[in-house]
DNA sequence: AAATCCGGAGAACAGTTGTTAACTGGATGA
DNA sequence: TCATCCAGTTAACAACTGTTCTCCGGATTT
């Protein structure tokens, strides 16, 4: 039951979009810091002044880039984490997930990767809490597999983030291989494979 | 047997290393990308046009950046990651430093961290190469480990590489914990303590 | 039908940028 | 001692930046 917006809104939400649109395709060749409003209205085609009309600054559209950029990966991460008959299955399907998103959403990830660490706050601090959340909720999935039993809170956190920063960095090495062969992404495939393997079989024999 | 250098060449190298040393210092607050040769020149108290007689570019005083950050690096991960009584011992010594180093030279950890993924190619790529030259030897030295009997060298190299990204996590954390308490510092030394733990067991039930 | 709202346009502001060219003056080497 | 070199300076260039204020005209509300 969505209310349908009036021309007025959904005019203002075309440009908005549009606005984000143009900033993250300018993005995959310079960093947020170095982004500028006049360079991103110039690209949709709009006065620089219309720019105010939807963000205050570059830094508040750069928020709303992790929004969109990560917002709706939660469920996804959830599903995939969860539910596999073994974990050697759990590996393949996580890492068909993230290939599968850096192929349909190269700019995001490739956002995401450089301004993770990148030069704007308020941007690393969205970062951040969207991640910060990714773990929790790989803690909860971890939680509810039998394999943790006896394990702790502050080691299930631990086992999580660990998780979400692999997946981060595989992220980016399927992204650095867009521009190659077939035979380059499968080796990324392969080698990440191996890592997620060899940090469950510790999670396996955990604490030693 | 240094040749002492003339008076011309010493003052030469003196201003390329306040630019360097100025450059890093505004790269704190900002991106390489969006970093401008007039503002170091300005920073170090020199023309513009002096700029030039020591880069082609900013990319160029980047990739400098990224030698003198990683360069004198290697001989201390050489000998950290190898002989120690237990591995115990080995996770301790290699997180000890990593806080060290990110205490003794923040600005360059920054640095590596934000433009690893950054808007810069040239710098993308010196980083790039750096590691996997890390990495290498990470693996040389592993393969002198009687545990590594019976690996073959792409599981070297890929535990080797996971490794290099743990340790670079870990020094992103510490940089951000560095504005903490000493609270927040011993946190992220047991969580990363416990991260490169549990991949040591990995390790050891290799591969399963 | 009339009054209000509001996304976008236009013009202008002072300040910034990278790059060029020609020059200066102390160190260097014959 | 004298000619050469070369790190750094000065001046000028067109192009660009974020931000303010004023205005327009179609959508919205009364």
């Amino acid at each position: 039951m969505s209310h349908t917006l009036g021309i007025r809104q959904a005019q203002k939400q075309k440009t908005r979009q549009a606005l984000l649109d143009a900033a993250l395709g300018l993005l995959e060749e310079q960093s947020l810091s170095s982004l500028g409003l006049r360079e991103v209205t110039r690209a949709v085609g709009v006065a620089p002044t219309a720019f105010y009309r939807h963000f205050r600054s570059i830094a508040d559209l750069g928020v709303a880039l992790v929004e969109e950029a990560l917002g709706s990966l939660h469920p996804m991460i959830r599903t995939t984490v969860s539910a596999a008959d073994s974990s050697e299955e759990r590996i393949a399907r996580a890492i068909e997930l993230i290939a599968g998103h850096v192929d349909g959403y190269p700019a995001h990830v490739r956002f995401i990767a450089r301004e993770r660490h990148g030069g704007v706050q308020p941007v690393r601090d969205a970062i951040r809490d969207q991640l910060a959340r990714f773990a929790e909720e790989v803690k909860g999935e971890l939680a509810k597999d039998p394999e943790s039993e006896g394990w702790n809170d502050d080691d299930l956190l631990m086992l999580a983030h660990l998780y979400v920063d692999q997946m981060l960095i595989t992220a980016s090495l399927f992204l650095e291989a867009l521009e190659g062969t077939e035979e380059d992404r499968e080796r990324v495939a392969q080698v990440a494979t191996r890592q997620m393997r060899l940090i469950s079989i510790g999670r396996h024999h955990w604490p030693g």
